[in-house]
RNA sequence: AGGGGUAUCGCCAAGUCGGUAAGGCACUAGACUUUGACUCUAGUAUGCGUAGGUUCGAGUCCUGCUACCCCUGCCA
C-alpha cells in the first residue's frame, strides 16, 4: 500500500515518544477494536486503516481486537463479515487477531487487586437508585451506603458474583473514586456486572462481565498497545482509563496512552450503527450490503475498490475536530481509480430509436473496431456492431434545442462514438406527440479513425446497436438524504430519498455480456458501473451506477 | 460545583523553535478533446472564531469573550 507522508497530530504525538524514549524501543502497537454487533462502515475504515498505517509507518506491529465483551449485543455473524470487510479494505492483521473476552480471568484478577487496594466496591443500589446517587452534571453524587464494605467482604460477594450466585441486577462491582467528580465518569463507575448469558466464545462461563471502561485499558495493557486511538466522546473516559492502570502492579512501567481523534461524518450519508441498522430492519435497505449504504460491504457491493477508499481516508486527514466531509470528496477518489482501470462501453439507458436511412441495403452489420480504454492502450480493442437501426440516449435529442447543445436536433450533425458523423433528418412521433424515432443519415467518409478532417462536429455522443446488443438492467443509484437535509434521528427514515435507487432497462454494447459479478466498466458519458451480485441473473445483468461523471454540461438558458 | 474538547478558504486540512498562510475536494476561466469526461494552465483567505495585549514581527505567546461538539447506560 502505499504511503504518502502527511503529518498529523497522532503521528506528532509518537514522534514526541520516539525522541523521548517512552516505550522500550520505541515500539509502535496500535489495534483496530471493533464490537462485534454490527457491519462496518466507511466511519470504521477510516479508523482502521489509520491504526494499520501508524503500525506500518513506524514499523510496528497492529491487532484486531473484538471488544465482545456484552455477550447480549453480539453475533458471531458479525465477527466473520467484519473480518472479510477489514481483508477487502486491504487491512492486514496476520496472526494477531484477538478477542477481549479472552482475557475475562485476568480482568477478574485485576478486579481483585482493586477489591483489595480498597479500590473497588460491591454495590446492591438498584440501578435506578445508582442513578439517582450518580448526582447531575452540576450537582455532586452521594456515596452508595455500601461504599464503605470492607476487602474482604466485597472480595466474597465479587467471587459470589463470578461463581454466578447473584441475580442479575442485584449487585455490581464499582471502582471507588469520587462521588462529587466534576467528571461523571469518575463517580464510582460501574466495573462489572452481573449477566447470567450465554456469551458466543466463552459460552456459559461467565456470570459477571466487565463494563468498556474497565476492559478497554485492560485489553490494551495486555496486549502491550502502546498508541490506544479512540473517537472523541471517549475523551472524558481518558482519566479512568488512566486510573485503572495507575492502581494496578502490572502497569507502573509501561501502558498504553488513549488519543482521540474525530469519527468520520459525510454529507448526505446516514453514517451511525444504529441507523444503518433501522435501514436494514425496516426493509429500506436490501440488507447490511445495500449498495447505498455507506458500509463497507455496500460499497464494495455498489463497486467502489479498496483503493478508492484507501485514498480517500489519506486525503481527509485525521484531527480532533468535528468535521463532515463532502460527499463529492469520496465520488472523486473511485473516479480517479476506476478511470485507467476499467474499459470503456457504450451503453444506452434511456433509449431512443434511430434508423440509418442510407445504411447500405447489402449489408447487415458493419464490425469497427474500438480502443477499450484510450488512456490505456495496453485494453486492447474490442469490436462493435454498427448497423441500420440503433439506439441513442432520449437526452440527448432534442427538436428544439436550447442554447449551447452540441447533441442531436433536426438539422444537425454529431458523431457517433467510434463511428461516424449523423444527421437528423426526420422525427417520428406517435399519437401522443412523443419522439419516438429518428431518421438519420451517416456519411460513410467520416469513419472513426480513418482521419477524415473534411468538417467538424461539435458533439459525440455514444450509441448501441439496436439489433446487436445486450438488455441490461441500471440502478442509478443515490444519496439516502437529499442535499440539504439535516439528519433527525426521530424520523429519519420518513425522509429517505425517495429517489435513492432509480431503476431503468437499456442496452449495452455485446462486450458487456461477458461481465462478471461486481466487473466493473465506465459506461461512456454515464458513468462507472458495476455488477449487482445480488440481482444479476444469467440472462439479465443488473448494474448499480457506482459513480456518475461529471459534467460541466448546464442547460441554463433556453 | 460542572467538566472535557474544538475553532485556519464553500468542504476537509497542514502549519513542531513566533519570521510574513501547504495540499486535496468543490468552484471559475481558458487550452485540449471522437466521453460537455480525462488531462493541462490560470484564479480563488492582506486572512487564521472574536476583542485586546506582548513583540521589529503572532495562525503560532498572554488575557478576556463568543460559538459549536461530548458527558448524568448495570452500552461501546
Amino acid at each position: 500500500m502505499e504511503q504518502k507522508e502527511r503529518p498529523n497530530f497522532i503521528t506528532n504525538i509518537i514522534d514526541e515518544d520516539i525522541q523521548n524514549n517512552v516505550y522500550t524501543d520505541n515500539r509502535v502497537h496500535t489495534r483496530f477494536p471493533p464490537e462485534p454487533n454490527g457491519y462496518l462502515h466507511i466511519g470504521h475504515a477510516k479508523s482502521s486503516l489509520l491504526n494499520y498505517r501508524l503500525a506500518q509507518k513506524y514499523d510496528g506491529l497492529f491487532n484486531l481486537r473484538f471488544d465482545d465483551t456484552n455477550p447480549i449485543k453480539e453475533e458471531v455473524e458479525f465477527v466473520e463479515a467484519i473480518q472479510k470487510d477489514l481483508h477487502w479494505l486491504g487491512v492486514e492483521w496476520g496472526d494477531r487477531l484477538f478477542f477481549a473476552s479472552s482475557y475475562f480471568s485476568e480482568m477478574v484478577a485485576y478486579a481483585e487487586e482493586l477489591i483489595q487496594k480498597g479500590l473497588a466496591y460491591v454495590d446492591e443500589l438498584s440501578g435506578e437508585e445508582i442513578r439517582a446517587y450518580r448526582g447531575t452534571l452540576t450537582k455532586p453524587g452521594k456515596n452508595s451506603p455500601y461504599r464503605d464494605r470492607m476487602p474482604d467482604e466485597n472480595l466474597k460477594l465479587f467471587k459470589e458474583m463470578v461463581a454466578g450466585k447473584h441475580p442479575e441486577e442485584s449487585m455490581v462491582l464499582r471502582a471507588k473514586i469520587d462521588m462529587a467528580s466534576p467528571n461523571m465518569n469518575m463517580r464510582d463507575p460501574v466495573i462489572y456486572r452481573i449477566l447470567h448469558v450465554e456469551h458466543p466464545n466463552t459460552h456459559e462461563e461467565w456470570f459477571v462481565y466487565p463494563m468498556y471502561d474497565f476492559a478497554h485499558p485492560l485489553e490494551d495493557a495486555l496486549e502491550g498497545i502502546t498508541h490506544s486511538i479512540c473517537t472523541l466522546e471517549f475523551e472524558d473516559h481518558r482519566p479512568f482509563y488512566d486510573w485503572v492502570l495507575d492502581n494496578l502492579d502490572d502497569y507502573q512501567k509501561e501502558r498504553p496512552q488513549q488519543i482521540e481523534f474525530a469519527k468520520l461524518n459525510l454529507t448526505q450519508t446516514i453514517m451511525g450503527k444504529r441507523y444503518l441498522k433501522q435501514l436494514v430492519d425496516s426493509g429500506i435497505a436490501d440488507g447490511w450490503d445495500d449498495p447505498r449504504l455507506p458500509t463497507i460491504s455496500g460499497l464494495r457491493r455498489r463497486g467502489y475498490t479498496p483503493e478508492s477508499i484507501q485514498n480517500f481516508c489519506e486525503e481527509i486527514g485525521v484531527a480532533k475536530a468535528n468535521s463532515t466531509v463532502d460527499l463529492g470528496m469520496l465520488e472523486h477518489f473511485v473516479r480517479d481509480d476506476l478511470k485507467l482501470k476499467t474499459p470503456r462501453y457504450n451503453a444506452v439507458l434511456n433509449p431512443l430509436k434511430v434508423t440509418i436511412t442510407n445504411f447500405p441495403e447489402d449489408q447487415e452489420v458493419e464490425w469497427l473496431e474500438v480502443q477499450t480504454n484510450q488512456e490505456v492502450p495496453e485494453m486492447g480493442t474490442h469490436r462493435v456492431p454498427f448497423t441500420k437501426e440503433l439506439y441513442i440516449e432520449k437526452e440527448d435529442f432534442m427538436e428544439v434545442p436550447v442554447k449551447k447543445y452540441f447533441r442531436l436536433f433536426p438539422g444537425n450533425e454529431v458523431r457517433l462514438r467510434g463511428a461516424y458523423f449523423v444527421t437528423c433528418n426526420e422525427v417520428v412521433k406517435n399519437d401522443e406527440g412523443e419522439v419516438i424515432e429518428l431518421k438519420c443519415t451517416y456519411d460513410p467518409e467520416t469513419k472513426s479513425g480513418s482521419g477524415f478532417t473534411g468538417r467538424k462536429v461539435k458533439g459525440t455522443i455514444h450509441w448501441v446497436s439496436a439489433e446487436n446488443n445486450v438488455p441490461i438492467e441500471v440502478h442509478l443509484l443515490n444519496p439516502l438524504l437529499e442535499k440539504d437535509t439535516e439528519f433527525d434521528s426521530e424520523n429519519f427514515l420518513e425522509k429517505i430519498n425517495p429517489d435513492s435507487r432509480v431503476v431503468t432497462h437499456g442496452y449495452g454494447e455485446p462486450e458487456i455480456k461477458n461481465m462478471q459479478t461486481l466487473e466493473k466498466a465506465q459506461f461512456i458519458r454515464n458513468g462507472y458501473f458495476s455488477v449487482d451480485p445480488k440481482y444479476s441473473k444469467e440472462d439479465q445483468l443488473v448494474f448499480n451506477r457506482v459513480v456518475e461523471l461529471k459534467s460541466s454540461w448546464r442547460p441554463t438558458k433556453k
